[in-house]
DNA sequence: CCTTGTCCATAAATGCTTTCATAGTATCCT
DNA sequence: AGGATACTATGAAAGCATTTATGGACAAGG
């Protein structure tokens, strides 16, 4: 079932039906109805090859991210994929894993099948030297980017985070003021918006006075998901005689950690032991006391960056970089 | 720059190049090399959309799944496009929300698209009526479908699904068996596994003479990750004058919530009550005491569904449906 | 000299979009 | 009213970048 089949049965030439199937040019209402009561009963649908092979787009967005099973990136795909969809976009997944060369082959990939534009979940995708990020900037040249919680100064791609930096100032701020001295600061990522939070803490704490020991900033190597090893983590600074009465992790699950690590060490929460999360996930009310943790407003982000993106196919001039301001969502393991 | 651009800088026919390029039949060496230095040297690659229209595929499977940020069907489909990529095949991704007409829509989209295959991951997408299911049983006329816990007899579509009514049935009896009478059946979905799952605790509870009350098969209506509304659920039963002293979760979450109910309620877990979940998501060891919870070997179950759905698209006779057992991994919530 | 097989070019097929050309109709000016 | 002008509706045909069927040229072997 063609576009040829259509039009003979309609009586019409192939360029009427296409003209009906998209609206771009006038017909008669007479025309139109009769190609349409044909299209309808024999229940035809244009070839989406042949419609991309003309029109050389299938309306498709590469979403990337590193692990989709990743509680945070899994919401922001969820967000994305859905107003791409509202907005006509089908999405294609791209699951990277955090190496760099497998990311750039995906990238490739995806240029490869000719998507509109990518979208890069998570700050993971950017590095610090600009060696590292040629992947980036190279696919820029062929298709529009955008980084959710990442940022890159490259023609084509377009940024869209949340201001980490100041949320971390802000809630390590509270938790000095508190009566909390000794707070650990505890992450896993050196991704750029890794390196931004630090940045904050380290502020906040030196405003004070308070960073008398650089093991009070730990960086946890290991698997993001592997709780009882984040627990032994900080099991090890203690039994090396590091103190510590608070913890500022970059990530919910680093913080539940760390909650779990007080109970262990008997700390009354939040009473000797203060605990502050990041991105306000479902994690933050599973525990008990439920975390306090910083929200970066993950759907206003997405929806930001599609309208963003949505501008730029559509041939407008949109902003290079857009930053929102985060908010400490306050529950039971800070006072 | 097209194929004719390379025929034209090789001094071949197009034909030839697309034989480079394809390996389909016999090129001589000489003439390989010279076609594949001119691709190199040009950075050429064939056109996506030319390509399907010519194939008649693009290599893209479509994954649907209600909801991708739930904490499980992320998994499902990470794991899934982590194997769909590993066989050469990208992978679309729809989230339809839980009702039927989107669901329907959606799976209509991706056949427009024209994709390979269509996996649905979860088992909401399978209702109790044909009526309700006609809309898989239509598209399976179109392109394979491949069902994750989850079961369909009809033409061209395939299961793979674990074997929850065993799995729940064990478990029950090993709670019954440590001593809980009083066991509280806590679950949110009506779907394929879930009516499964009840069925299996049902069976096991009778066999002891244990449902004594309709009240301990308990459905919580309300939002997937509200814990509150969860724990709230509970308590209002409680309130009623329902008495449990174990719950048994179809969800971790849930699960979750019950462990926070006994708690709020000065339980002692496991000594007072006992808590068993489902999936042994992350949840199940965030939580202290960390959460006995049922494995159904999503990775086991991912893996096998690509390779029928590989088998199938390969045109080979795969097994239209398979199971896996469980397997109970005891933690700190039960006896 | 005929057959067989290898290598490759020509041409058709894939199913759509879009430009260009044209016939017909409506509007406007004198 | 008559012609110029403009606009609407439509068809013909030219892409778009591949794959594949067909068959020709040539070399080797009998």
């Amino acid at each position: 079932m063609t576009i040829y089949d259509i039009s003979e049965k309609a009586g019409v030439s192939i360029a009427t039906v296409s003209r009906v199937l998209n609206g771009s040019s006038s017909v008669s209402d007479k025309t139109k109805k009769k190609v349409l009561d044909v299209i309808q009963q024999c229940g035809y649908t244009p070839n989406a090859f042949a419609r991309g092979l003309g029109l050389n787009t299938m309306k498709t967005i590469g979403i990337m991210c590193a692990d989709s099973s990743d509680l945070y990136l899994a919401k922001g795909i969820y967000h994305i994929e859905q107003k791409l969809r509202s907005n006509g976009y089908d999405s294609i997944l791209c699951c990277t894993g955090y190496g760099l060369d497998t990311k750039a082959a995906s990238i490739n990939l995806l240029i490869t099948k000719k998507v509109d534009g990518i979208i890069l979940v998570g700050s993971n995708f950017i590095y610090e030297t600009e060696e590292e990020n040629r992947y980036i900037i190279d696919a820029a040249k062929q298709v529009p980017l955008m980084l959710l919680n990442a940022d890159l100064d490259a023609p084509n791609v377009y940024s869209v985070m949340s201001d980490d930096y100041t949320s971390m100032y802000n809630a390590a701020l509270k938790m000095i003021r508190s009566g909390v001295k000794d707070i650990l600061y505890f992450y896993n990522s050196t991704s750029y918006s890794g390196i931004r939070k630090l940045a904050g803490y380290r502020a906040a704490m030196e405003e004070k006075h308070l960073l008398s020991d650089e093991r009070l900033v730990q960086f946890y190597p290991g698997s993001h998901e592997d709780v009882c090893a984040m627990i032994g983590h900080l099991k090890g600074l203690q039994e090396s005689g590091l103190v510590f009465h608070g913890v500022i992790a970059s990530d919910d699950t680093l913080a539940l950690a760390a909650l779990k690590y007080a109970r262990n060490m008997h700390y009354r929460v939040p009473e000797e032991f203060s605990v502050l999360g990041y991105n306000n996930s479902m994690l933050a009310v599973c525990c008990d006391p439920e975390l306090t943790s910083i929200d970066n407003k993950l759907e206003t982000l997405c929806q930001h960056l599609i309208t963003t993106l949505m501008g730029v196919l559509g041939g407008n001039e949109m902003p290079k970089k857009t930053i929102f301001s985060g908010e400490i969502i306050e529950r039971g393991t800070t006072r």
